[in-house]
DNA sequence: AAACCTATCAACCGCTCCTTG
DNA sequence: ACAAGGAGCGGTTGATAGGTT
């Protein structure tokens, strides 16, 4: 399909900052007519303003509640440990910041906190299992330059990318990400989750069996209940036990209970939480059922590597009854962020 | 005092996805 | 099923203020 030319090429229109008049005029209207239809609304309003740029001004300074400037060294805290997981997926963060702006958090991020993150960060080690994998699949690739290596580890003879390389998977990473807009969604009283954050379904929860009191989190990240999946005290740590939803089922229970599995890329995410990593690469049991072509999970979680937050930062408030055990890794449920350990 | 450099941040831009007809 | 329009996101740009030489 085309696409229209931006407005702001338009002949005619004002550029640059905002005029107190233009904002006041801007203000007015929404207050009025409310947000929404921004495209209609300069010419309604009398501002000689791309719709774009109405809506952008709105959302970032003239909105109600919105913050400025004295950033607090908890957001600011809150916005590199966010960004750790999130990656630039600035709306998200801001959604874990009320009254910012994600055009705010960004400008801050770049230039204050990236040179922070830079000078902060660990060098990341991977565990000797996934180090020995991608080894392999180097030397495979100098072997045979010309050919791919599929995400099954196996090598293709075509130069075309594979289909799963034309779309990204679902990562563990976006795994992390859903926890969180699955939070923002339960936390916030009136929640405002927008069609692009709907549109993985994505929730997630787990049983705490555990009857200990629900440790202090920030923001009350999860949702603090689910019928989905079973998570087990297993005295140090905890071992996922079921996780009754298929992605079939998801859009018929999506209305009334929150809590889903979802895609991760070509696999469901209880695939893979309840797939046996114990073995090697070459298990009979594959963790993924066909007909989708078999992906390791290795493979995996190489892929999202460097999402994974290292075992060794000092920050790492590990609460064992938010621990699902994973095979040799664990998945924390806890804190804003959901983590991953390798070997715990 | 002037020129230059750097940091900040508001705004722009292009792209993607969703909704609607 | 398809196309067009609407909306939102994230990267980038450019104006400006403040600091340094």
């Amino acid at each position: 399909m085309g696409r229209r030319p931006c407005c702001s090429k338009e002949e005619g229109l004002n550029r640059g900052a905002w005029t107190a008049e233009e904002d006041r005029i801007l203000t007015d209207y929404v207050k009025a007519h409310g947000e929404g239809r921004w495209a209609n609304l300069p010419k309604r309003a009398g501002l000689k303003r791309c719709g774009k740029s109405c809506r952008l001004r709105w959302l970032n300074y003239l909105r109600p509640g919105i913050k400025r400037g004295n950033i607090s060294p908890d957001e600011e805290e809150l916005i590199m440990r966010l960004h750790k997981l999130l990656g630039n997926r600035w709306c998200l963060i801001a959604g874990r910041l009320p009254g910012r702006s994600d055009n705010e958090i960004k400008n801050y991020w770049n230039s204050f906190l990236s040179k922070r993150a830079r000078k902060d960060d660990i060098p990341r080690r991977k565990p000797p299992e996934l180090q020995r994998y991608s080894d392999r699949l180097e030397d495979r690739a100098n072997l045979q330059p010309k050919q791919n290596v599929d995400t099954s580890g196996n090598l293709s003879s075509t130069d075309q990318p594979s289909p799963r390389e034309e779309k990204p998977s679902m990562s563990l990473g976006a795994f992390w990400a859903a926890a969180l807009k699955c939070s923002e969604g339960a936390t916030d009283p009136e929640p405002r989750v927008s069609r692009q954050q709907d549109q993985h379904s994505t929730c997630f929860g787990i049983t705490n069996k555990d009857t200990r009191p629900h440790p202090p989190i920030d923001g009350d990240i999860l949702p603090k209940e689910s019928e989905n999946v079973e998570v087990a005290n297993n005295g140090s740590a905890f071992k996922l036990l079921s996780c009754s939803h298929r992605k079939d089922d998801v859009a018929e229970n999506t209305e009334e209970d929150p809590v889903m599995d979802f895609d991760i890329g070509d696999v469901c995410l209880s695939d893979l939480l309840d797939a046996d990593l114990t073995g090697s690469s070459s298990s009979s049991s594959p963790p993924f059922s066909d007909p989708q072509p078999a992906i390791s999970s290795e493979e995996l979680m190489l892929q999202d590597w460097n999402l994974i937050i290292d075992s060794h930062q000092a920050d790492n408030v590990w609460a064992p009854n938010h621990i699902v055990q994973y095979s040799s890794s664990s998945y924390i449920f806890d804190s804003p962020e959901v983590e991953l350990l390798w070997e715990r």
